[in-house]
DNA sequence: CGTTTACGGTTTACAGCGTTTACTTTTCTG
DNA sequence: CAGAAAAGTAAACGCTGTAAACCGTAAACG
């Protein structure tokens, strides 16, 4: 039988965090406050004993933001795949919708991962840095959009330096990789993707909008088909409207 | 003399409600926590005294919102009165650079008014119901374009429902009234402007993306430049970016 | 004008928070 | 088996929001 690399500890260990991170994902789904104590005490130990696993309590929440935007991005793959693979657009729209569902059903998980000051610095925790992975699922499907309708995109000479060089050497490692250099402008189409679908959202989470809206969903499709030409799919439109319609509703 | 009709109660109470405010930013701007007993230990009185003012804690957040947005309105008009009246464009411009600008600077400020589960149902908190002013000071650069240019904008019947019943009778009395009922889709084309503002601008401050790209405003510039044709500004764009990257810079 | 009321403040107190320190128990390891 | 390391506890500190009881004084009223 083959000894797991890990020992023992260590597989207890990663068991302590899963739990810490169920114990919060119930209370912010509740209607308790995220507190270190709370967690604890859901966990039924005291609350100095979670100073072994975390830092401190801003440590906590970033596990937690890091643990959730994890989990949401798998419910968005899921989502996307329910449309068949030599479709990015339609897997690209159900994702979104899903990110909006998501966002929109717990308000308080999206606020912790979105809309942090940003989980800075020493958020090297756990597995690779992949912070807000959820924000490059969509790169994928960006990508894959691309090399099926060939939509135009900006050369690196025509991008802003600043820009230039973000595309060229991205600070968090989506897959980039596989983009050629000279089509490194699709990135700043993704950015600007991102952008669209991160404020309406933002937006309708935080409520700064009138509520009929918000209910209707009408912005979100708004938006959503606005920004669809940039990505050269004009002629979809139609179909993708409805088909974002319709997973709004279901 | 002419005595105020104000009773002199009032106009005390008045000045202490002034003044909490005016501690209260005094934190957020420092790195203090805002915390009733930090207003209170700021202004010289104990922190049960401020419950004569304020109901709770979070009233007091809504207190501090409603006015810190009202303060910053102000100088995003200001900001716009720097353009002459007759070119309306260049005032949104303004605006909405001094828009980004104050949020990038007061981060704290700005999450408190603009990324809280909204200041909701009895803030009917002093003054009007205005809330969100700086959300409504643009609806009137909005329109003054409109007059110049007028810019296409959606009949009521090509409208979705839902928005068709906000845009004729909004939530949130912004100086709607003076819009003929033939062109309320015109209040569509503003939420529109103003979920891509708030887009960009929630993103930069929440740090969601490449900070180069942040730093260099670039991504700001790009969106609003992609929404000017919208505005009918297409032939304005070059003027209008140059205005834009003048302010930014500044 | 004097009485009454209500406003604006205090003191004291409580429960809950994040965090530290010191100590104990469990568990792995050489 | 001995020793070290890990995991947990109890007690305590200073902070928070909030409630209760209490008091002087300024305004309002008959």
């Amino acid at each position: 039988m083959v000894q797991d690399q890990t020992t023992r500890r260590a597989r207890q260990r990663e068991a302590t965090y899963d739990e810490i991170v169920r114990a919060s994902r119930q209370l912010l789904a509740g209607d308790g406050e995220l507190s270190l104590r709370a967690v604890a005490a859901l966990m039924g130990l005291t609350a100095p004993a979670l100073y072994r696993y975390v830092a401190n309590y801003q440590d906590l929440i970033d596990l937690v933001a890091f643990e959730v935007d994890k989990a949401a991005t798998e419910t968005f793959r899921l989502a996307a795949e329910t449309q068949p693979e030599d479709d990015p657009a339609g897997r690209l729209i159900c994702a979104s919708v899903a990110f909006r569902q998501w966002a929109l059903g717990n308000p308080r998980e999206f606020g912790l991962v979105f809309a942090n000051p940003i989980a800075d610095a020493g958020c090297i925790r756990r597995e690779t840095i992949t912070l807000s992975s959820s924000g490059h699922l969509f790169t994928d499907y960006l990508y894959d959009i691309w090399t099926k309708y060939h939509y135009p995109h900006p050369s690196l000479d025509e991008l802003p330096a600043a820009v230039r060089e973000s595309v060229q050497d991205p600070l968090i490692p989506a897959k980039v990789e596989r983009i050629a250099p000279e089509d490194r402008g699709l990135v700043w189409v993704y950015m600007q993707g991102w952008t669209q679908l991160y404020g309406v959202v933002a937006l309708e989470v935080f409520g700064h909008m009138d509520p009929r809206v918000i209910e209707s969903g009408e912005m979100f499709v708004d938006t959503i088909r606005n920004f669809a030409p940039r990505l050269g799919l004009d002629a979809e439109i139609p179909r993708l409207e409805a088909l974002m319609r319709a997973r709004l509703a279901g």
